[in-house]
DNA sequence: TCCTGTTGTCGAATTTTTTAAACGGTAGTA
DNA sequence: TACTACCGTTTAAAAAATTCGACAACAGGA
């Protein structure tokens, strides 16, 4: 369950000793938005909540990164991974295959075993999201690009990058190759 | 620097594979909406954006978590995978190596490839602590433990679990298990 | 070609948020 | 007791977001 934006900008002000009016200042709204956000009797636009935020200071993904844990399935049998999209293959010729462990999403953590068929290539227009990934050759060999370095990988090697550089995996080799791989958080 | 949220939503849609009217109607507001938060011409509240992103899904910290790439290390090969204290084998018979990808606290993700050879154990007091991990099973077979839940793990197999519950890897099998394995946050 | 369904955009009306200014309450000081 | 300074709340007007309905562009099928 997710608590109210009301009480958490609350939780928030407060945190940081700030009265209302203070908070409004820094951020260049007036005082009578913060009061009537914290009492959940608007929802702030996103223009303004931004606003609000930086005058504590604070992100909006800190911001709202409040979470309960459950319970959930723990194991997942080889036949059990969820093949994800992988239309992303663009002009490649082999075939990818990315199995997901789980749901990625609740749990922040997405893990992958990933199967790159001879000639697969993620494509020419580089991948780029806002996570962490990193992986380790299981079998076979692959090449990756990650801005403007290129790798070739063999088994057991592994890498481990800022998913916002541009990357790109590719296997231009004759045998397919096999990673685990994990991303955090998950990228669909 | 941040990306304008229409961009980003745009984004997050597209690569959704939704259509302006799909994602509105999952969302329950119009298509307008959308169109005109993409454009950038209104900056949504975030009742309506949160609405909109349970249609995708994605949750409102996900959406709001981009920020500015680094330069780092990449590749790992093989032999510069770094062993990590396992100090924790207890009363075990058999060895554990749990060798890292990089540095795992300065991404915050933590990729391990561990080998438990026969009769190695992690120990009767249970490991636990604040992180979520999950791996997938290389080679060899080995028996998982989680909260009163006990599996049996082969080749493929994979978990993915919270790692507040009290969990035990043991290997009572006459052949070695090779595991890659991710945790973030890192477990030291 | 016409028909049908889909795409994203746009204008006007409606609804909601934000502002600006006032309100009552509390604490400290003289 | 006043006075001052601050607190959070409230109200009506102004501003901005959302809806509703229409529009043009495009694709596929008959």
């Amino acid at each position: 369950m997710e608590i109210d934006v009301g009480t958490r900008l609350r939780q928030v002000r407060e945190a940081a000793g700030l009265s209302q009016r203070e908070l409004a200042r820094r951020a260049g709204v007036t005082n009578g938005t913060i009061s009537l956000i914290e009492q959940n009797r608007n929802s702030p636009s996103v223009a303004s909540l931004r606003k609000v935020l930086q005058g504590i200071p604070m992100t909006l993904s800190e911001f709202f990164s409040y979470e309960i844990p459950e319970e959930e399935k723990i194991v997942f049998r080889a036949s059990e991974l969820f093949e994800i999209a992988s239309d992303l293959q663009g002009d490649s010729k082999g075939r990818i295959s990315f199995r997901q462990v789980g749901d990625a999403g609740k749990h922040n953590l997405q893990i992958l075993h990933e199967v790159y068929e001879p000639g697969s290539d993620t494509g020419r227009t580089m991948l780029q999201h806002v996570s962490v990934e990193g992986g380790v050759v299981v079998s076979g060999r692959f090449e990756l690009t990650v801005g403007e370095q290129k790798f070739v990988m063999g088994p057991g090697d592994s890498y481990l990058f800022d998913s916002r550089q541009p990357h790109r995996f590719r296997n231009p080799f004759d045998e397919p190759c096999v990673i685990v791989s994990a991303c955090t958080p998950p990228y669909l």
